[in-house]
DNA sequence: CGTGCACTTGATAGAACTCAAGACAGGTGG
DNA sequence: CCACCTGTCTTGAGTTCTATCAAGTGCACG
């Protein structure tokens, strides 16, 4: 593995993110790669608790967040919440390949973030894709994984119990991670509040709480200031179940493109 | 609201409901509603608990199944399961508007069934849109609603208690299977056994048994004998909080309706 | 008339939630 | 510089919800 380049959540001026986490999927084109380095150029920064997207709105273009964590959701009229999945550093939100689509739920910045718009990416996604097919078949790979992720996180909160769930997607997350270069060895940020986290998982603050300690006391992983330890994704592998996502990068470049990709 | 044809399960010699449901979404042209009847001609009889789509799956072209109940599911290994939603009759499965889509989760009739390749369906959407825009228009806005049952699913299983949760799958089911002139005024089909239900709403047997009874017990819904009865459907959406989803449906009939099968 | 599957029931244990209070920041204003 | 917030995290106690275990019922089917 090559060193990263600083990574600065502030000063994000590069979009190296992407590059990394698209040039898993598919070899870029030095066009392409130049693409995605122009989606930097527009930043936009947010406070926390922004509103990305919301509910009902139509989805013009994509976006892209350059730096911080935001996630979708949906509240209950009595005031309780669900998240569905989490936007990460260097994910691309907001891209549908239905023409006029609109938005199933809104999306909220969980930190400070960055954000740029991707009308470009989608462009060339939707309109061109014979023009760009490393980048196309790279971010529908993606696209693919995002909703692997939805039906890991409907597991996880449907048929597993507290630790396995915190467990599962602690591993999720740090897989994510991984791929774009901000997770190393078990080690990874983590910039969710405890309420953020129990509303993903379907747990009350104090459970999670609980749990955490427990997965602390059992040696497994410790999660404090923002950052959070694996501190041996094996046996977390095992306990909660966790295979990453075979995305079988770069493999069968032409013919099977072996994706999980996706079905309704 | 016209009267309905009858609808053998065993002998669904039309794609009356598809059309139905269509219809729904978009204004379909004559040629439009042909090709929707000539799916029909084709029909394959499976018992239950067959394969429709194995994880992993190349998915090559949409189906459609006439008859009987499915769903989409995955097993832990330990055997635990989740379902994430319920392919009903007159619903279109294995449509991914990604090019070289696979399956990300497999596929199973709940019920004996009978099902069609959709092939036609699928080239008219992804390959051309602009010959048939209301079919497709109304394919997307149904795939884009079946989205939504999966966020449904999620706050269920997430957010909502035993109780809420089953009244909650009730009016859903029973939402869709009207659309499709299958439910009728709180009466409709519900051929699941308690499992079943159980492994998509997260419970155990037992627990969903105790909470039909109580839901009985409460004048609310009565389930029995592969049929459901929701006796109060005002009071059930009230306390599952409930709201059907709001298709906008024929609307924005003509727009830059441009879907392409972008294709590496 | 047995057999199997789905459903039901009772008893009990365990998981998770709620309430309530305290500890510990980081940021603000005096 | 310090007192004071406010939001987050932590802890304890008690309750509720849900799962598990173990039988038993009912019915359809061969």
């Amino acid at each position: 593995m090559s060193r990263l380049p600083a990574l600065d959540p502030e000063h994000p001026d590069q979009a190296e993110l992407i590059i990394r986490r698209l040039s898993k999927y598919s070899e870029l084109a030095p066009e392409e790669i130049e693409l995605l380095r122009s989606l930097s150029e527009t930043p936009e920064r947010l406070p926390a608790a922004s509103e990305l997207i919301a509910e009902g709105e139509r989805l013009e273009s994509p976006r892209l967040l350059l730096a911080g964590w935001a996630c979708r959701q949906r509240y209950l009229s009595d005031g309780r919440r669900q998240i569905f999945d989490f936007i990460l550093p260097g994910d691309i939100y907001g891209l549908c390949l239905r023409p006029q689509a609109v938005a199933l739920c809104n999306a909220v910045t969980l930190t400070r973030a960055t954000i740029s718009n991707a009308a470009a990416l989608g462009d060339a996604v939707l309109s061109h894709p014979d023009g760009y097919s490393g980048l196309t078949t790279a971010t529908l790979m993606s696209a693919s994984a995002d909703e692997v992720y939805l039906l890991n996180q409907m597991v996880r909160i449907g048929r597993q119990t507290a630790y396995e769930r915190v467990a599962h997607l602690l591993l999720e997350l740090h897989h994510r991670l991984s791929i774009v270069g901000l997770a190393n060895d078990g080690f990874m940020p983590l910039p969710l509040t405890q309420e953020v986290i129990a509303d993903a998982l379907g747990l009350s603050i104090v459970h999670l709480n609980r749990t955490l300690q427990q997965l602390r006391r059992d040696g497994l992983a410790e999660v404090k200031g923002g950052v959070a330890r694996l501190l041996d994704l094996g046996r977390l592998r095992g306990l909660a179940d966790f295979r990453a996502p075979h995305v079988s990068a770069r493999r069968l470049e032409n013919g099977g493109m072996r994706l999980h990709a996706a079905a309704p």
